[in-house]
DNA sequence: AAATGCTTGACAATGCTTGGACAAGGCGAG
DNA sequence: CTCGCCTTGTCCAAGCATTGTCAAGCATTT
């Protein structure tokens, strides 16, 4: 038996232990590759359990995400393999903030601004015709990732600023949320239909009416690759886990925008959590959710910041 | 005794006592990996019925879920049957996180190479309707300018390529072209009708029967804003002119892909120069227009290859 | 008798490892 | 510019362990 003081198993908790299937599907390098890696450069020395497969910690399995992202950065891997963790961070970063600089020049041929003010003023004149058209050939244009990112989140952003300052009557809030809403709804739609992808499930809890940041979410995950299935705001716990084990989703993500009521939200994720098998992963995202993080922690839901960078931070470069 | 019809096994009975066929079915797992598990792993030790049956409770499906999903995610079995459920939580909470987190931030810079071999082993094998959606997905996900330089022009000429050296046949080659025709006079149509913008008129001359060229630049000067009156391939001069003239149209494109009869290209060409008013500004584009350049030039038409020098073109034609 | 389930043993498929070979692309020298 | 060298990712073959599946024979219940 293994010797088990905290101190072990509190080490052993963090340092994981990895097949090198997954080491590969969750570095996105090949076997082949993390072999090769191993033997030539010696880039990271797994353990080897008894029967001689290799065993990754998570520093290596962090190790190796930083190793990659450095390679798709043009370095190259004989150089970089004997680097400390520590510089292949700081290199990793550096080279981050180069391109993103680099990028944010190259990309100023589309210019966005005019598209967010004439939304938004289309907005003021309750166009919602017109809104829609206009943006969704801005999305035509730009494509949908960067649709999301450059226009649709500024564009939220400023009229929910320009609501609160009292410069948008509630009508037309509303008019831009839903004309924005039914675009991502569509592009989800049209998107999903993958048969073989991984399936995640999408709504807001009881309690929590903006159906837009699912939406974002929903239209992002499908542009990705996922199968969505979109049940939209305000649903009780009981409804969205039956939804979820009857399509038999492998995640299940919440988007919190604004906490009426903390604590009937809280209930609301925590009796989802528990009605959900443990193999159906939890997430809860949007700007509402990091106030719920600590009181959430430990009990199987994961409060992600992903999720959230999306109405935030997404708004900035967002190549990371 | 103990009459447990497979009704009242519900989930509202805290421990659960399922027969091996139930498991099975809710699990995914057959009935063999079950016993095998257990005879070999120690997965689960289920108790026996006085008939030596097995009998599950809720927490050994539960764990079984883990263990299956664990195994789905590249752990091998005999490494995870013995760890703890809380950790078997923990573990594939994580493994479905790290693979949410990994699909989100590959939005970077999507690589347009697979897109462009998935659209041609679609067109081998002839599969239209998805070699249409497969194409409508990239337009969406780069924005149609992008999808017009990196994924439709490629591919046209990687058919063209395949085409020539035999190794596609008439038949493919059709349905590639006419699936990407559709999608351009689609875009074309769907983003024309603006009422104040310049207005482009876009045609191939009589003799040049190949329409996709034409279309292409229509979809991207739609895409750019211009109100794109699209007549198709193969009209006469006279025609074009009257069409032009009638619809006050600012600028004439002609698309001429490949030359069968060069002479007669010509002849069209000058004829609808000669026929049109000199404000009216005359473009010949595609791949065979630079075999006509010498002759054409000096005569007031402009003559452009690639699709960037047709934008920058367009642009200029549009301020002046 | 039919259905369901158990055990044991065997077998085939899959996955991992090692060592080597190969091809495409980058790069400097000629 | 081409030529060769170096780097690097991919592929292959053989050996071995793991793992899912199958068959045969038996027990219990309906």
């Amino acid at each position: 038996m293994k010797r088990l003081p905290s101190r072990q198993t509190i080490h052993s908790l963090a340092s994981g232990s990895h097949p090198i299937a997954v080491v590969a599907e969750r570095t996105g390098l090949t076997q082949d590759v993390l072999r090769v890696w191993e033997r030539r450069y010696g880039a990271v020395k797994p353990k080897r359990g008894a029967n001689g497969q290799r065993v990754y910690t998570n520093a290596d399995l962090e190790r190796l995400r930083l190793l990659h992202a450095a390679t798709r950065a043009g370095r190259s891997i004989s150089q970089i393999a004997q680097l400390s963790s520590k510089a292949l961070t700081a290199m990793v970063g550096d080279d981050a903030a180069a391109r993103a600089e680099l990028t944010t020049v190259a990309t100023e041929s589309t210019d966005v601004a005019p598209m967010i003010d004439a939304a938004l003023s289309l907005t003021r004149s309750l166009h919602g015709v017109e809104l829609d058209d206009h943006l969704r050939r801005a999305a035509a244009t730009l494509g949908f990732p960067e649709f999301l990112a450059r226009v649709a989140v500024p564009l939220l952003r400023r009229v929910g600023d320009e609501w609160h300052a009292g410069r948008l009557t509630p009508a037309q809030e509303h008019l831009a949320s839903s004309v924005v809403h039914d675009i991502f709804v569509e592009r989800m739609r049209a998107f999903s239909p993958r048969t073989d992808s991984p399936r995640v499930l999408i709504a807001t809890p009881a309690g929590e009416r903006h159906a837009i940041g699912a939406a974002l979410v929903g239209a992002a995950a499908a542009v990705e690759g996922w199968s969505v299935i979109y049940l939209g705001a305000d649903l009780p716990a009981a409804e969205i886990a039956n939804a979820a084990i009857a399509r038999r989703v492998s995640v299940v993500a919440l988007s919190v925008v604004y906490v009426e009521n903390r604590e009937r939200v809280l209930g609301e994720v925590r009796e989802l959590r528990s009605l959900l098998p443990k193999d159906i992963a939890l997430f809860v995202g949007g700007s509402g959710a990091p106030s719920l993080a600590r009181q959430l922690s430990g009990s199987g839901v994961r409060v992600t910041e992903k999720v959230a960078e999306l109405y935030e931070e997404l708004g900035r470069a967002r190549v990371s």
